[in-house]
DNA sequence: TGAGCGGCTCCTTATATATCAGCTTCGG
DNA sequence: CCGAAGCTGATATATAAGGAGCCGCTCA
């Protein structure tokens, strides 16, 4: 009903990097163009997350399928580091999921102009000119949810996929209120 | 009047979603 | 040579990060 698409997570490791080196070191798994974005990109396969590293030692991780993918990743890169000496022990200040992205589908295709003034005009934005899709935000909550006409939705800007279920409960009810008192 | 500093915006990445414009390619 | 079809890149959403550039403000 929900699936998680993207995760995206950071951390930080206590350790300064010179980023020309190590892109150096770590040869074809990282991507380093500081003219384009001061950070090294690293990938270990293909369709696996990626890994922005920054020179302070900060870091991103994104494109897990689920938090707990992210976190073997973060074992991975840290193990990685600690292997080919980059780092002394395995082990960083701090590591946090910070959004999630995921869909949902309502099974059912709706008219949105209505959509729009049935959830509320203080809690919807819809310029079809602009942007397809009708941008909820649910009172409540900081989430953010994408409604497309074909029954579609996305919902982002959450920690915690709990939450996510709940606001998609929470759109489908609305929704399938609004439509029987019709 | 100019130096310096703070705050702000944009850049980039992943990802789903949909709709437009503009471009390339292909067939008749 | 022209229309159709297909492809690409914009549009919008969240989020972290560092750097560059810009704007406004303060103080000398």
């Amino acid at each position: 009903m929900v699936k998680i698409v993207n995760v995206v997570a950071s951390g930080s490791l206590d350790v300064e990097f010179d980023l020309e080196q190590v892109a150096t070191d770590m040869g074809s798994v990282a991507e380093y163009s500081p003219k384009k974005y001061p950070v090294i990109y690293i990938r270990f396969k293909d369709d696996t997350p990626l890994i922005t590293l920054y020179r302070t030692g900060k870091y991103i991780i994104t494109g897990s399928e689920s938090k707990q993918q992210s976190r073997n990743f973060r074992e991975e890169f840290l193990n990685f580091l600690s292997n080919n000496q980059m780092i002394t022990t395995p082990k960083d200040e701090w590591f946090c999921i910070q959004n999630l992205v995921c869909t949902g589908e309502l099974d059912q295709s709706l008219n949105l102009n209505t959509l729009t003034v049935d959830l509320g005009l203080e809690v919807t934005e819809y310029e079809p000119e602009q942007f397809p899709g009708l941008i909820y935000r649910p009172s409540g909550f900081t989430s953010v949810v994408l409604i497309f006409a074909s029954g579609r939705v996305v919902i982002t800007g959450i920690q915690d996929f709990d939450i996510a279920q709940e606001i998609f409960i929470s759109v489908r009810n609305k929704i399938s209120e609004i439509t029987n008192t019709e």
